[in-house]
DNA sequence: AACTCGTGGCC
DNA sequence: TGGCCAAGAGT
């Protein structure tokens, strides 16, 4: 043991002002990567966090999942590429039936590309962050238009075509391309600030992470690293109960050596959203139709379709509920309300039915959508609920 | 730099 | 049951 009082990163900033001999090379301070590696390695314990032992874990306990390429197997782009998009903020079990889904009726990018929108929409639909299905599209229309119908093997240019970020750039780099880029999600986050004992909260130490990771990245087997790094914070150095007696790291964790690894990583405190009130209005038609309307292109449930409805505020829909009825009818108050939960704030919506005669035109924006065809349209989740409350049966998601 | 933007599962 | 969390991006 080199020295058991090693001091946890507090900041790239402060850590690397400390190293006396490292300020000529270091350039600027925004880029603190090697500095820190080389500076803690030696303090953490009795091991270096290295590649290698990541990738021969990996080798042995990997996860096989449907848009992994098998060990030898060369990753196909396009499967990498829509896997991450689906994956942004959303569960490995969420995201496989519309990965499947999405390739039998999109098998390749051009199929996407040239496919309606409100198709892609429809095939979204239940998966929540509907500005990810909308740059997808535009993605694979990019793709075929500028580069041929291939994805770019060059991480500025991926950067550079919609929905792709930083980590989607890096992931799709590495994971299809080969190239040693960073892929820094929540996973190897935790894993870093956990491996580093990092106090700098998020989302302030992003850039100390990247940095981190980078330093990590073998120059061979770059999208086996990203997947491995992955995969070991999904299923050993999880939030909570971290399995660190398994963990190839488990040797040179900082966090780990002071038994407070499920303390990282820090994270600035969130305020809560305030609830906003709302009403729905479910027009029945003697046939079964439904009457719905299509949001806007832009902001919340963006493309998606809905029950016609109330604006939602934190007053909620005030006096008279049935003005903002779309239209007359004998509008009965369902029991109950819809609760529902944005990341950013929470949702009550009062639902309203009506029985109305069959020959009811629509109005202006709106359409009449039988019964049997409400599971080929863009249903979110809350409307989904909306129905269901209202006693119109829908298959769910 | 903070906000916006879904959903379902878990403990 | 309710807060937390998940392979983030765009503005």
């Amino acid at each position: 043991m080199v020295d058991t009082e090693a001091a946890p990163v507090k900041s790239a900033r402060k850590t690397a002002g400390t190293t006396a001999g490292t300020t000529a090379r270091r350039g600027r301070p925004s880029q603190p990567a090697a500095v820190q590696a080389d500076l803690l390695a030696p303090a953490v314990g009795t091991g270096l966090a290295e590649a290698a032992g990541l990738l021969a874990w990996y080798d042995r306990h990997r996860r096989d999942l449907p848009w992994r390429a098998k060990p030898g197997e060369t990753a196909d782009p396009y499967r990498v590429w829509l896997s991450e998009i689906m994956l942004q903020q959303t569960t490995v079990t969420a995201v496989k039936p519309y990965f499947d889904r999405f390739l039998q009726r999109f098998p390749t990018v051009g199929d996407l590309a040239r496919a309606p929108q409100e198709a892609v929409m429809q095939a979204w639909a239940g998966l929540g962050y509907y500005s990810r299905a909308r740059n997808l599209h535009a993605c694979a229309q990019m793709v075929v238009a500028r580069h041929g119908g291939h994805f770019p093997a060059d991480i500025d240019q991926l950067r550079a075509l919609p929905g792709i970020g930083a980590y989607t750039a890096a992931a799709v780099g590495a994971i299809a391309f080969g190239i040693p880029a960073a892929a820094v999600d929540g996973n190897v986050e935790r894993v870093l600030a956990r491996l580093y004992a990092v106090e700098e909260p998020l989302p302030k130490a992003k850039p100390l992470f990247h940095a981190l990771a980078q330093a990590l990245v073998p120059s061979a087997r770059a999208g086996d690293f990203a997947q491995a790094f992955m995969d070991l914070g999904a299923t050993i150095c999880t939030p909570k109960r971290p399995a660190c007696v398994l963990c190839p790291w488990s040797a040179p964790c900082m966090a780990r050596a002071a038994g407070t690894a499920e303390t990282f990583p820090r994270k600035a405190a969130k305020k809560e959203g305030t609830l906003r009130l709302g009403a729905s209005f479910v027009a029945v038609r003697a046939d079964g139709a439904v009457l719905l309307r299509t949001r806007p292109p832009e902001g919340l449930l963006g493309g998606m379709a809905e029950l016609p409805g109330s604006p939602w505020t934190p007053d909620g829909p005030n006096g008279d509920i049935l003005a903002h009825a779309p239209l007359q009818a004998r509008w009965a108050t369902l029991n109950g309300t819809v609760r529902h939960v944005f990341t950013h704030f929470p949702l009550e919506l009062t639902v309203l039915r009506a029985d109305v005669p069959r020959k009811t035109p629509a109005p202006t924006g709106m359409r009449w959508v039988a019964a049997a065809e409400l599971d080929t349209e863009a249903l979110p989740s809350l409307m989904r609920k909306v129905l269901v409350k209202a006693r119109i049966e829908i298959r769910p998601v």
